[in-house]
DNA sequence: CACATAAAGGTCAGAAAAGGTCAGAGAACG
DNA sequence: CGTTCTCTGACCTTTTCTGACCTTTATGTG
């Protein structure tokens, strides 16, 4: 198998893994299959641009990264998705990642993150017995991606 | 993560602990982070710029520091004087109201009020015994809003 | 008060650590 | 063969971080 097409699956794990969310170093990738840095730069442009549905971002400078991000076509029918995957339960800590998760793939502009993010807050429901609040939370969460979604 | 950004959180719960005003020693904070002073300046000069919307003063000599400071928008101080005015209760059909008040002010794009209300809605608090469910339903609608504001 | 000293913070050049670009050599494929 | 896809290396730009040196302010001292 070509290296591009290795380097390309092995993004694209990465984007299963975080959801679809990667985010790498172009050094430490080309390293691990011996190739040279521009080489990740090749796999990328020629397979996950835009046009085929991904997003990248990079920061140059120490501790830079590249970040690929997988957007999807259907707004609706991805955030309906995603309100089917919440549970019954849900820790602050898991709303707030997959709110992140959410923002990132532009499913929510930042301000639908923050406030999305506020109102499923353990401050918000202060009022709720904390072992009532994951079961709160969920359903808030999933009634208001839901709501975007109409 | 970047000695940088990690500098840069710490300021930023320094805000908002300080309700918009960080006030820091430049020394002792580059001590907790085991850099160089001079560190502190660059992160400060390329994240809370007057563009950002932030004003820093400083004070040399005996007893200095320097301190931050979080200029609010218009939209930002309304949001903030909205959530004062929310009571301790809250019927769905008063946050409707207000929810479109505000989403006509400006104040909240569309989606966002579609947000909000849903995450509002009694569906989404179903859990909640009827009788409980509008105290809990202000601090939601605070919280959120405020988050907005941040 | 005048002065000296210490205790801050400010500036700037430059090293180091990323990622970006592009021309051109090979490889694969028709 | 000619064309298109891979891949590399040389060189560039951006971002981070530090250290040496400078300025400002507070405070003590004769």
């Amino acid at each position: 198998m070509k290296m591009s097409d290795m380097i390309a699956r092995s993004i694209a794990e990465m984007l299963s893994d975080g959801g679809g969310v990667a985010e790498l170093q172009r050094k430490s990738l080309a390293t691990h299959f011996s190739c040279a840095p521009s080489q990740i730069n090749y796999v990328i442009e020629t397979r996950f641009t835009p046009e085929n549905g991904y997003l990248v971002e990079s920061q140059r400078g120490g501790g830079g990264y590249i970040r690929i991000i997988r957007l999807m076509d259907d707004r609706r029918r991805t955030l309906v998705e995603a309100a089917r995957g919440i549970g019954g339960r849900l820790t602050q800590n898991s709303s707030a990642k997959i709110t992140q998760t959410l923002v990132s793939a532009g499913l929510l502009s930042p301000s639908e993150g923050r406030l999305l993010l506020s109102a499923c807050s353990d401050g918000a429901l202060a009022e709720v017995l904390p072992e009532e609040r994951d079961r709160l939370r969920a359903g808030i969460f999933r009634c208001a991606i839901l709501g975007l979604a109409t």
